[in-house]
DNA sequence: TTGAAAGCGCTAACAT
DNA sequence: ATGTTAGCGCTTTCAA
């Protein structure tokens, strides 16, 4: 309430208050070097006031921009998009602890941001993995940055993602302890590494309990819900079609479940299926999808931690979520 | 490519031009007062070296922080959020090709947040309803602000959202050309106008039709999907039960299929099912929902268009987003 | 412990 | 058409 007729600035209150504009700028950052006594008279007046110092200017002075920038892929599906919204949640909740706003961009034209170039990101956080180019020009940039949920082997870059080759393991294991033996991999090329990383961590299993690896039952063609369900549709149209089917995200599973519908086969009964993630969805399709759940939020969290480091200078280290089975009704025990 | 001693400033630039910073900033910001000449001149400079003016010193000395500070509410169940995502890549395109920043931020504690009083946002959007408190203190805070998705009927707001009653009204219509006349309406009056407006759309559809409006089949005792769960099972345990119900929102739908297949019930056999919304869910579940579709992405747009033309104060009226029927398969024609 | 004052990198009013 | 310069509201060095 009072008066609207003069903007408050830190000139105005270190006025009011008596005492220099040095002084309240300490107060204001908790700094040492006032006496009891003005840090007093000053933060009475602060809060009589409500005065919030202009963050512009301390912008420009400080030569920081309070401002994270999460970038996110333009072209990504619905369910791409559910995937990642869980993760923003947590960037959101962890950078606001930290009095860092976040900025959404997406990337246009294969270039960053123009606010990165503007010196208007502290630090970037890319969903997804970037291509070659980008990873260049986000180094040559020099803001720091960390990506969330790659599959990237290059190990330089600072990331947060989940181990598909664990998850995949322990999917595919999941599906063995529940007597089957027949079990098909849906995965996608279009990722090379999270090929490999799925790939790797079903044959494993399989190896483990001496079921051999059929050429036939891998297919890496998936690369959404519409691929997966054609992908499906081949794989089980063999003479010696699987009981059970690994989709390497839960959104190829959505697309498997309804093929098998439509080719009136029954889920879990004709064939079983499991996915990776726990996307929102894999718990209102119908059966509900069984599923190795990463944890997104905490993906979320742990990048902006990661971030908030490399912003401070220290050291980093690039960060694996750990992920659980979620049993649900997609996969049948075989006697 | 170049050295990296110098940090490149307006004032740099004008230095490797031989012009004046007055001429760099003409050219920058493309306003007249340079020649041709010394305008070639210095985009080549800046062409060459790449140079972007810093934002943090135009914010600075224009007293616009070119942020545009989105707040949601933090306690949205997931299929709210799912609502409120479309609606953000909307803003976010708009707000992106007219410069600005879109900043996500939470309300927490009913408080602004706190950047909106630190000068650090041009205009707000608020997502959903606000609370009155809410609202006096957007209004004190002298920025400028549009409400998505509101239900109030305060017209002194500026807002962009659903007209309900419409909606309803469109539903219920659906629902009695499809023969049928038992038809219930499960709302909600959490949100007062909100229950209001649903009610009105699908009692004058009722009586247009000469069906009258039973007072045992209008329910408003939902909020969220396990609401609407049990408000079915009340609705449909009646002597007469409905053979349609509407559903104000297609969340509550999706709780209402729930209890109606545990009934051991069919939908839309048994019960037909219709809801409001669209949101991305109504597709995938079964059978799949038909709605009335609210175009989410054009709620998002206009709300930011409004936004800045109030920025730039120019007038502004409230905005209403057309909707559309999308048939399904969870509504049945009734002899 | 205190305060004066020099910038941070821009824009725009003003003078030339 | 061009250049000079005074701020914008802070932080921080330096002197008292």
């Amino acid at each position: 309430m009072g008066d609207r007729m003069k903007k408050l600035t830190i000139k105005e209150i270190a006025k009011m208050a008596g005492v220099s504009v040095t002084a309240v700028s300490f107060v204001l950052n908790e700094k040492p070097g006032v006496s009891e006594d003005t840090r007093k008279k000053v933060q009475t007046i602060i809060e009589e006031t409500g005065f919030k110092p202009s963050l512009n200017s301390k912008r420009l002075v400080l030569n920081k921009s309070f401002n994270i920038s999460l970038i996110v892929n333009p072209y990504s599906s619905p369910f791409e998009d559910l995937f990642y919204f869980e993760i923003m949640n947590g960037i959101l909740n962890q950078g606001t602890k930290h009095g860092y706003n976040i900025v959404i961009n997406k990337i246009r034209k294969g270039e960053l941001p123009d606010s990165v170039y503007s010196g208007d990101a502290d630090g970037m956080i890319f969903m997804q993995d970037i291509t070659p180019a980008m990873k260049k020009k986000a180094i040559a940039s020099g803001v720091p940055f960390v990506v969330v949920d790659t599959h990237d082997a290059d190990t330089s870059l600072i990331s947060v993602s989940a181990d598909y080759t664990k998850a995949a393991h322990m999917a595919t294991t999941y599906l063995i302890e529940n007597g089957h033996k027949n079990i098909a991999l849906l995965s996608s090329n279009i990722i090379p590494d999270f090929y490999k990383q799925t790939l790797q961590g079903f044959a494993n299993a399989l190896l483990e309990n001496s079921i051999a690896v059929l050429p036939e039952f891998v297919d890496q063609t998936a690369y959404n819900e519409e691929s997966a369900y054609f992908a499906a549709k081949e794989l089980l149209s063999r003479d010696n079609p699987p009981t059970a089917i690994l989709c390497a995200m839960d959104s190829f599973a959505i697309g498997a479940m309804k093929c098998i519908k439509e080719m009136n086969l029954s889920v879990p009964d004709d064939v079983s299926l499991i996915g990776i993630d726990d996307i929102l969805l894999a718990r209102y399709i119908e059966p509900s999808l069984t599923t190795v759940k990463i944890d997104k939020t905490e993906m979320g969290v742990a990048a902006m931690d990661l971030l908030r480091r490399q912003i401070s200078g220290k050291p980093v280290k690039s960060y694996s979520i750990p992920m659980q089975l979620v049993v649900r009704d997609s996969v049948k025990k075989r006697g």
